[in-house]
DNA sequence: GTTGACCTTCCAGCAAGGGGAAGCCCTAGG
DNA sequence: CCTAGGGCTTCCCCTTGCTGGAAGGTCAAC
């Protein structure tokens, strides 16, 4: 199977696929035209990299969960490590961007958002650190 | 005033500030020595993009929002604008953080973590694009 | 035999800086 | 007067996870 086949099955694109291989998460092999040939277990590997990394995995994670997941004498506790780490990395993420939205959304409603110079978005940008200038740019 | 002294003052390392300058966003002056000399202005503008950056505007955003900042005919309209923009961006990323985390909750909630190999992680990362491998991967 | 769709490699680049080397500059101490 | 140190400079590579494009080989069809 060469990689426009793959590709199609599994949902990636040529070029994530080669660089899969460049950096070691599927191995193919080469047929004598130098073109790179693919099992269905390439094709399986490959979708379920596609799936690690939807879910948000990084390419370390997926390198971990592909090796386990090709391990038949693991822990399900080791896999589970992995997505509870990510998990938390989640987590985290989501917060930060919540508390961004909330400050955000605050500014957005607070501004007439009309043709006047006007702007509470401006202002807070300006004045956080500079509390001496608060004055001037809020009067 | 020197980068180090800048650096201090508005919180950015100078390595994020020689950036910035690399890219237009600062102009610092030089002296004789070839050193960077900075003024209060630059310290403002400089405090006022970290603050830009910590509520997640990219640089581009940070340019524009730059450039109304100085403009006093500017209509608050275009900031909001901008601002509205972003706010959508941190939406549609929350939204996707949040489906990633349901799913990725379901799993490890359904993994029991212990020394075996059964893996519901595994198995729904492996299973999902072949329906007709599904059977085997969770029989 | 030649077009056009594949495939190959390599190079460049995105965001937004971070790390570190090699080399000035400036000041304080002995 | 010399030296040690800290700060400053430029330069280039590294990060994450690809994506785009150029130059060129291959293959099946017409």
């Amino acid at each position: 199977m060469n990689i426009g086949d793959v590709a199609e099955k599994s949902g990636l694109p040529p070029k994530t696929i080669r660089y899969y291989e460049e950096i070691g998460l599927v191995k193919p092999l080469r047929s004598a035209n130098g073109y790179r040939t693919f099992l269905e277990s390439d094709v399986h590997k490959l979708a379920f990299l596609g799936r690690a990394r939807a879910l948000g995995f990084t390419i370390e994670d997926c390198r971990n969960l592909m090796a386990l997941y090709e391990d038949d004498q693991r822990a399900s506790a080791e896999v589970k490590e992995i997505a509870e780490q990510h998990l938390e990395r989640i987590d985290k993420k989501i917060t930060e961007l919540e508390q961004m939205r909330a400050t955000l959304s605050n500014l957005v409603h607070a501004c007439a958002g009309d043709h006047r110079p006007d702007c509470p978005i401006l202002a807070d940008l300006a004045a956080t650190c500079l509390d001496n200038e608060l004055i001037e740019n809020t009067a």
